[in-house]
DNA sequence: TAATAAAAAAAGACCGGTCGGTATATTAAT
DNA sequence: ATTAATATACCGACCGGTCTTTTTTTATTA
């Protein structure tokens, strides 16, 4: 069994991702961190140096839990334009759709807070997206490489695209809370797909 | 001319719209507020009652500037779906690249931090986008009528869909700032709208 | 056009409360 | 018994907002 710091450590963490998620990184104070773990202050900074290292903590975190639900059922999938719609199925049902983070999307949501309030915080969450979209674009060429899709199509531009899709979808959906946009925008990208394929 | 008292709030709010836009609603603290305008705390609370007041002022203005950019030269077009690449194009080029607000598209940045704090305020700006989607479907319609579209498209979703994406170039810029996500976002919406039509 | 009175605008001191963070003492786990 | 974990009291700075006084604008007269 981990050790009580760890596991207090651990707690600290995911109750301040639901925190940050739901209020924002500035607006979430660290006495509200200390209401919701039940520690007092020199608990807390105990485990961590300052508000903004608990911030890359959570970070690692809710990339951690991200991945465990969108990349669930694809790495064993063969055709790449199939999985690349199981990936944005996973996304909007079982990540957004659940609300694994009551605020909605964590990640869209830091982006926006933090884009021109902090440069090191924003920095790490644009490389996250910059990575997936690669990860997208590998497997729109592998499609391209089998013959799949039209020919000039533009894949780093697609790639981004649906990322870019991914979080409109996301921001109208924390205000809305309503789920049909989730599955409207499935419905919408299944058929941007079915575009790129050749005839 | 104007009265002092009237332009002494005008600058108020223009100054703070830049301010919201960049720091966001909470983190822009009265005294930044004071700091740009030049104003004391007495001078300021004369015109607003609070700094929520301020805000839903700073709100219609961004409402105005932003339309009387993206409207631009299209209300006299007669073709609706040139009407809606233009309208995509106005707000891709002339209102986010132009950076008219320094931290980017005030609407999703307000959505993105003001969903689950204030039901008021984000409410006021989910408004909007529903308002906007509606005239987007009624130019999809209008498109439709003119036999220009496939059958069995649902307008509805077409409409949301450019929202929701406009919505997430607007995120991936502010972090990026790269022009060239916008002519990409143009780019993809061209061909979107383009397989949209009838053959 | 210049003096003046009324009204509008702004200044500045002050309020209780909260912010992120620290230092030291105490308690609990190993 | 030793170390890891936590509590408590405290720090200066800042938060949004109020109140009273002073200054400036504006409209009205002479």
């Amino acid at each position: 069994m981990a050790s009580k710091g760890t596991r207090t450590r651990h707690k600290i963490i995911t109750e301040s991702l639901q925190l940050f998620s739901v209020k924002g990184y500035y607006n979430t104070s660290v006495s509200d961190i200390l209401a919701v773990s039940g520690l007092t202050k020199g608990g807390l900074y105990g485990h961590f140096a300052s508000k903004e290292d608990i911030w890359y903590a959570v970070y690692d975190e809710a990339v951690s839990i991200w991945k465990g639900i969108v990349f669930n059922g694809i790495r064993n999938n063969s055709d790449p334009l199939t999985r690349i719609e199981k990936f944005i199925e996973n996304d909007m049902r079982d990540y957004l759709g659940a609300d694994v983070f009551e605020g909605g999307c964590f990640f869209l949501n830091m982006l926006v807070e933090l884009s021109g309030q902090s440069a090191s915080m924003s920095k790490q969450i644009l490389r996250g997206f910059v990575r997936l979209s690669g990860l997208l674009r590998s497997w729109l060429e592998e499609a391209d490489q089998k013959g799949m899709l039209r020919e000039n199509l533009d894949l780093k531009e697609a790639a981004n695209f649906i990322i870019i899709t991914l979080n409109g979808a996301a921001a109208l959906y924390i205000s809305s809370r309503d789920r049909s946009i989730l599955d409207q925008t499935v419905q919408q990208l299944r058929f941007y797909i079915s575009q790129l394929k050749r005839d």
